[in-house]
RNA sequence: GUCCCCUUCGUCUAGUGGCCCAGGACGUCGCCCUCUCACGGCGAAAACAGGGGUUCGAGUCCCCUAGGGGACGCCA
């Protein structure tokens, strides 16, 4: 029994190798992927690499009323979409059931834990009691010393594990600095439940242990249970990890993250049209930094990961922030790198695949409309114009532009587009500007009906790049569509 | 209620006793560039929660107050 579970920490120690540095990021599949999870999955995820160790998941799915396969594969999905690949095949709690349970007997054996059989009722009674004479809400201890021969018939016992009553117990945070949790403020909280399943407490702990996690970085909500999990390591004798507890992620108006601002999934944030190293970036800044530093590549963000860089406060969620990070990715990014997540985006934004003539008109005006452009969804709506079909839909402020003075000058435009030899952007600028200049015009004056005619819009790349995009033919055609 | 944590511009943060009448970034505002919109460039407004100490000197150390968050479950 003990081997195999010796033998799965052994495995893991010499996958670590030299520098056996191992973390993990154990959601429970419960929901999907938040943002915080996404940030404390990251911090690992790059601790491990910064150290050359081991990043591990584990699902905590020990709660079997709530814990869903859709939840567990969106799990799996968001991690794989932001790029934080485990280094092993996910551990599933649940199946480690046996071996928390055994644990448990261990513990028994030693006289560090003991059977409880408290009812509902009566633990209730205890809380309020305790409550009410401004003492702690925790359990008395009142099976602490009574035998199984006081235990009343027919009534399934819990374990409790035999928590100290005095003195004090040292979590020595890397984020938040050692703190001295008073051992009063403890109680002999459940290892098994009546029905012999581990709880929580004991699961994280021996699965730590037998994963041999030498760092453990969580959410802060689990700061004051450390306290707690500790007692279990001392009653084994078991290392302790290094222990980092996160801050917190706040919604926009620093209160808790609701669905309103972005306890979204992370796939809500990829439907909204951000990239994943944009995100990393964005995640990698909130309650982190590295001097003066914004953008980081993943290079570097392994380079310089430390615990130590993390800040000790919440953080609230800035979405302006976001796009503009963003917005820096993907303008720094190939169009050839940033045209299969758009066509991703339009695929399923129009409910169908673009054609070949629609993506060749894509890859030429790709360029200019990715630095318009601060996340894909506004991209793939910036590049609608590309795949209108004639006549266009003109938008008002556009059709303002189209006077009948502007007219008169496109009709002289499309005459001289189409005596055009060279279609490319050079002949095009060269054209219109002789164009404009013969008749006395600014180039703006030529450029903006242009626009509207072949666009619908007020807005769009440079006039000579959208022509070029848009072809010979189908850019006369347009502009003949206005009536002239 | 008990215990624990946090607190620098609107937001994310730099700052580890003198380099800070507080720096960067996003956002906001103004100007420039310009065929539109963006990009970019230049500039502006904008913060050490409050009060006591310690020190020659405090954003940085200590105490108190206030505000915010977390834990206290046979959930994780």
């Amino acid at each position: 029994m003990l081997a195999i579970s010796n033998l799965l920490r052994i495995v893991y120690i010499v996958m670590a190798e030299t520098r056996p540095v191992i973390t993990r990021f154990a959601p429970s599949p419960t929901g999907f992927l938040h943002i915080g999870g996404a940030r404390t999955a990251l911090f690992n995820w790059l601790f491990a690499r910064h150290h050359g160790g081991t990043f591990l998941l584990r699902i905590e799915d020990t709660d079997r009323e709530r814990s869903t396969q859709a939840a567990i594969d969106a799990i799996l999905e968001g991690m794989d979409w932001l790029g934080l690949a485990a280094d092993a095949p996910p551990v599933f709690q649940f199946a480690r059931r046996e071996r928390h349970a055994q644990v448990a007997q261990q513990l028994l054996a030693a006289g560090k834990a003991y059977h409880c059989y408290c009812t509902q009722e009566e633990l209730e009674t205890m809380r309020e009691t305790a409550r009410a004479e401004g003492k702690p809400p925790v359990y008395n201890g009142m099976w602490r010393d009574r035998g199984p021969s006081q235990a009343p018939a027919g009534v399934p016992p819990v374990v409790r594990i035999r928590a100290p009553q005095t003195g004090e117990t040292l979590v020595d945070d890397q984020v938040l600095g050692p703190v001295n949790f008073s051992n009063t403020q403890l109680d002999d909280f459940i290892l098994l439940r009546s029905d012999g399943t581990p709880t929580y407490m004991l699961s994280v702990v021996v699965d730590d242990y037998d994963m041999a996690i030498s760092h453990v970085i969580r959410g802060d909500d689990h700061f004051t249970n450390t306290a707690r999990q500790l007692q279990i390591y001392h009653a084994m004798v078991w290392p302790e990890p290094v222990f980092a507890h996160l801050p917190m992620i706040l919604g926009p108006d620093g209160a808790k993250l609701s669905k309103r601002h972005g306890a979204l999934g992370v796939d809500a944030y990829r439907d909204m049209g951000y990239l994943p190293d944009a995100m990393r970036n964005y995640l990698l800044r909130l309650g982190w930094a590295h001097g003066d530093d914004e953008i980081i590549s993943t290079q570097q963000a392994i380079h310089w990961f430390d615990l130590a860089g993390i800040g000790k406060s919440a953080a609230r969620f800035d979405f302006a922030k976001l796009e503009n990070l963003n917005g820096v990715y993907m303008r720094d990014r190939a169009p050839g790198d940033l045209l299969p997540y758009l066509l991703k985006t339009i695929a399923r934004l129009d409910g169908k695949e673009v054609d070949e003539a629609g993506r060749a008109r894509l890859e030429i005006a790709l360029p200019g409309l990715k630095e318009r452009a601060t996340n894909l969804v506004d991209l793939a709506k910036n590049a609608a114009f590309l795949f209108f079909k004639r006549p266009l839909a003109i938008e008002e402020a556009a059709g303002k532009l189209l006077t009948p003075e502007a007219r008169a000058r496109l009709s002289g435009l499309a005459e001289a587009f189409e005596t055009l030899h060279v279609w490319t952007p050079e002949t095009i600028e060269t054209c219109i500007r002789q164009f404009a200049g013969a008749n006395g015009m600014k180039l703006g004056q030529a450029a903006q009906p242009l626009r509207a005619a072949l666009t619908g819009s007020t807005t769009s790349p440079g006039i000579f790049d959208v022509l070029f995009a848009l072809g010979q033919g189908e850019s006369v055609a347009r502009i003949r569509d206005q009536g002239v």
